[in-house]
DNA sequence: CAATAATATCTTAGCGCTTAGCTTTTAGCT
DNA sequence: AGCTAAAAGCTAAGCGCTAAGATATTATTG
C-alpha cells in the first residue's frame, strides 16, 4: 500500500552511492530526489482529497482551468493541453469521460472548422466551486510545514528550475 | 506532443483565480503547482535520457537501489518498495520484467519462507554503472540554473515538507 | 500447541497516460 | 486558384501503476 521511509532516506541514499561509487559525484540526486519525493506525496495527499469528493486529479484540473478562465467558461482542447501537462491525446480522454458525466459539452468552433469549444456545464462547475476551497485547504496545511518567508523562497528557486 | 506553457503560467493562473474566486486564499497554488511543473519536467527530461540508454526510469529505479546498497547486490522485494514509492504490486511486475531480461534473479530466503532475495546479475550491474554516471550529468546540468548555495538552501525547504 | 493474526509476495482487472497514426480544416506558397 | 504543409482533434494499442484479493509462511496468543 503506502510506504514509510527512513528520517532522511536521501542522506542515506548520498553515502551509499559514495561509498559504492567515489567516482561519480552524486549531489545532484540529493535535491532533484528530495523534490521527486515531495511531489509524489502531494500527488498522493491531494489525491485521497479528490477521491473523497468523488472525482481526481485529472477532472479536477480540466474543471479548475475552465472555471478559472471566467465566464463563459469555454475553452478548446487545445487551450487546455497547453495549461495541462499531459498530451493532446491525455486531454481528449479526459474530455471523453468528462462529457459522458455531464460536466463538460463539446461544441464546434465557428471561426475554425478544426476547432472545438468545451464548455463548463452548471454541474460542472458546481462541482469545482464545492471541490476548491477544500483542495486549497489540503495544499495549505501540507506547506505549513514552511514560514511564508521560506514559501517565497521556495517559489522563487523552483521558478529558476520552471525552464 | 509536448506542450510550452507560459513565460511565468503560475503568475498568471493566481491572478485568474483571484478574479474569480476573491474568496479563497488561492496562494498555496503558487508553491505546490511550481513544485509539480518542476518535477514533472524533471522526470520527462531524465526519461529522454534512459529511453536514449535503452531503460526507463522504473528499471533505473530499482537497479540502482540493489546497486548501491552493495555487495552482494541483493535485497528483498520489501527492501525495494520501502525504498521506492510505488507498491509492492508494482515492484512485483518491474521484478517479472527484470528478470525475464536477465538483470535480476529471484532466489528464495533461507531465514523466511515467505521471502526472496533479488540479486543484481552481471549484465544489470553493467548497465546500472554505465547509465548511472550520464544520469547524474542530467540532473547536474538542470540544476546548474541555481547555485550551489542555492541548491543547498532547496534541499532543506524540500526535507522541511518531506513528512 | 492449536488457532488466529500478521507478513511477504504475487496475480488479475481496470484505469490513465503515451505513442503512433488518422481525418478534417486552415494557412502558406507559387 | 491550386497544392502542399501545418494545425486541431481524435482513436487504438500498449504500458506501468493501483486496488483488491489469493497463497504461503511465520508470529502471536489464549
Amino acid at each position: 500500500m503506502t510506504n514509510t521511509t527512513d528520517e532522511d532516506h536521501v542522506a542515506t541514499v548520498l553515502e551509499q552511492w559514495a561509498r559504492e561509487r567515489p567516482d561519480v559525484d552524486v549531489s545532484p540526486m540529493a535535491v532533484i530526489g528530495r523534490l521527486s519525493r515531495v511531489a509524489r506525496r502531494i500527488e498522493v495527499r491531494l489525491g485521497e482529497n479528490f477521491a473523497a469528493q468523488g472525482i481526481d486529479a485529472a477532472t479536477f484540473d480540466v474543471l479548475a482551468t475552465l472555471r478559472r478562465s471566467g465566464a463563459p467558461y469555454a475553452l478548446s482542447p487545445k487551450d487546455l493541453v497547453e495549461t495541462s501537462m499531459v498530451t493532446s491525446s491525455a486531454i481528449a480522454q479526459r474530455l471523453n469521460k468528462l462529457e459522458a458525466e455531464g460536466l463538460i459539452e463539446r461544441t464546434s468552433n465557428q471561426r475554425d472548422g478544426r476547432g472545438k469549444l468545451v464548455h463548463l456545464t452548471d454541474a460542472g462547475r458546481t462541482i469545482v466551486d464545492s471541490v476548491l476551497p477544500v483542495h486549497v485547504a489540503v495544499e495549505h496545511e501540507f506547506i505549513q510545514a514552511l514560514s511564508s518567508e521560506q514559501q517565497n523562497t521556495l517559489a522563487k528557486l523552483l521558478a529558476a528550475l520552471d525552464h
